[in-house]
DNA sequence: TTGACATGCAAGCAGCTCCTTGCCTATGGT
DNA sequence: ACCATAGGCAAGGAGCTGCTTGCATGTCAA
């Protein structure tokens, strides 16, 4: 499936997904049980392991969560990148400002 | 009306507006008939009179723009603070990082 | 004052989002 | 083999979002 930047704000957009960006960033490489338990304890967030799965998956098809298989475990790997790219679209914008907005990469 | 920080990233997680804020960003204190002029040839955005408004409504109250009414027009002023403010959430995380989290500022 | 212009307000609607529910697959321990 | 564990799949629904439609308000020029 191909993604465009738009994806990422989207993804960004729900507290859960944020509070899940939070824990990968503060431990990563955590299973989805793992992230239930410390979204529950750390975050006073009360969210099923079915929704988090589902905002998990919306975080890795926008490039911001990698996953890795090991037997019965997945775990999930914050990656920092898309962000960066979005992080300072309207930021610095000065005359030689690098072109930031939405594209479609697919069709 | 008190605003927490994810309306922010609400805001950010629609195309239109990200178009609005780039047409704000090269060319500021606009009107909204100038935006909806500029999005449709610049942009290649067929968006109503109305539906720029309501967009412009939500990036007020996410205070990304501010205005000033002029007798009958009302220009839009991209205000860049609340962007500032949540650009490197995720990114610079190192020990002393200070606490990018979501919060409610009212009640 | 009359009319054109710039904007505001609100109801209604289709589509999407987030969540739940229920069941299924697969791996590892005993 | 058996069971507990970790995770996957898919349908359904309540609520939200973005847009349209129609009318109202307010401002300026002639």
């Amino acid at each position: 499936m191909v993604l465009g930047v738009g994806d990422v704000y989207k993804a960004l957009a729900d507290p859960t997904r944020r509070a899940i960006l939070d824990e990968l960033a503060e431990r990563d490489e955590q299973t989805l049980f793992e992230l239930c338990a410390r979204l529950i304890s750390k975050h006073d967030l009360a969210s099923s392991r079915q929704a988090v799965s589902q905002h998990l998956d919306v975080l890795e098809d926008a490039g911001l969560v990698t996953t890795r298989r090991e037997g019965r475990y997945k775990f999930h790997h914050l990656d920092r990148r898309p962000l960066q790219r979005l992080a300072g679209r309207w930021l610095q914008l000065s005359e030689d400002r690098e072109d930031h907005r939405d594209q479609c990469p697919g069709r």
